[in-house]
DNA sequence: CTAGCTTATTTGTATGAGTAATTTCTCCGC
DNA sequence: GCGGAGAAATTACTCATACAAATAAGCTAG
């Protein structure tokens, strides 16, 4: 039995990892890695005492840190230890490490950057997804519009609307690479909307921008599809640097 | 069971990884499902069974699973077992999932996606490099140029030298989570290569645009670089199209 | 038929012993 | 002194076994 699980579970990344030993290992040296608490080219302890000092058992250690190491924010070999990796060897796109980096106060540059990369991919997404969209991906279009009017953008419901719709934009310009970049997409929409409310007490209605856009891909017209993404993220980006800049 | 490892030591993108046995474990399993022989939704053997029928430990098993649960392929949960997970979970711009997804040959449409995303990227990196480009990068992308001249895209030192050249755009952008992506932009310039060499005898010579943009970015010029890019990649896709459709 | 308990199965955690890789040190020949 | 081969020490890696926790499925009482 195929089981069609298309949007269902979009939140909670990896939720259940976390529950487990092994994954909150992970996640607890992740954050401090991210956070700066272990900079680049440190030397972690070594096994026998580092998981004695975290109270767990070996094992549990080591499949943490084999979690790390897959997305290339640890290295281990034998005689040398576990050391943390170069910046750039840090795959920043990665779900579960967007997670951690927001999970403190994330930097400001590292936001920029993330508007940086959504001012390159949306527009261009939005552009395919004008041609490319299905009957469905536009009745999910419609229906997460619909909640964000409803809701609006201080519930949880509502921004969990906002995050399908630009996800919805995604899947539909049918393109696996390409949609493995939502989660950073999701990261920069989440934060726009945590600055905007932080800054402003009756901040900018996001409807409008959302209508023009979702009309465009409804019209299949990718060039008005391109310029209303782009004036979308340019209008998030202005509501961002507004609270960055104080 | 074929557990043969086809070419050992060819190339060493994380070379330490596949050497320990949980390393192995991982890119094994990682290429089975990316080429499709464990498709989405399907169920692992137990852990006590199929850690026997690879012959390595429980242990070493785990671990493998443990790198592949955190590039997003599989799932695991107490009683129903170790499945593949949806395609949409999975991180296809992991450095590693590309290199598996290219040990066997891939598929056609993924490598359209590939440079799909690459004239996405790579234009919009190329202007953000001419604005904030350091004498360094020029050096760096001098030299590569001077390296790809002199052995020319038969030989693996040319090749290296035009990945470089790119990576180092991308560096010169001075953008995190876009320096993430340049695996996946890497695979593109490599297949682009291949496919090229596969098809003609003479193929076009590829120095005089990428002069070009080299030319734009060290004049510090963004949108003649973004042009520049934009006609390199262009051709590389029209190189690659005329192979994929012979 | 439902709610709640029981059970069986599978992954998760713990521990200890032993292996392999690799850096560093040492010693030998020169 | 100096360089290189070999020994030693340190560290992660692998293995085997035992037990714990989670959970889907089946069962039983109501």
């Amino acid at each position: 039995m195929r089981q069609d699980r298309g949007h269902e579970d979009i939140r909670l990344p990896l939720a259940s990892s976390w529950r487990r030993i092994h994954g909150s290992v992970a996640r607890d040296l992740g954050v401090a890695i991210l956070s700066g608490r272990h900079a680049p080219g440190d030397v972690l302890p070594g096994e026998i005492e580092f998981s004695e000092q975290l109270k767990v058992s070996r094992t549990a250690y080591r499949e943490g840190i084999r979690i790390l190491s897959a997305k290339g924010l640890v290295e281990s070999r034998p005689r040398t230890g576990t050391r943390v990796s170069q910046r750039s060897r840090w795959n920043l796109l990665d779900p579960d490490i967007l997670a951690w980096a927001f999970e403190a106060e994330p930097s400001e540059a590292f936001i920029r950057d993330l508007f940086e990369l959504r001012m390159i991919v949306e527009p261009a997404a939005a552009a395919l997804a004008a041609e490319r969209r299905s009957g469905l991906d536009i009745a999910r279009m419609g229906h997460a519009l619909e909640e964000m009017g409803r809701h609006g953008l201080a519930t949880e419901a509502g921004r969990a609307a906002d995050q399908a719709f630009h996800n919805t934009i995604l899947e539909a310009a049918r393109n696996g690479p390409l949609m493995a970049l939502s989660s950073s997409i999701a990261a920069a929409v989440t934060w726009t909307t945590i600055f905007k409310y932080r800054q402003q007490d009756k901040p900018r209605d996001p409807m409008p921008d959302h209508r023009a856009l979702y009309d465009a891909i409804v019209a299949g017209d990718p060039e008005v599809a391109r310029a209303a993404m782009t004036a979308l993220v340019r209008l998030a980006l202005a509501d961002t640097e507004m609270a960055l800049r104080p």
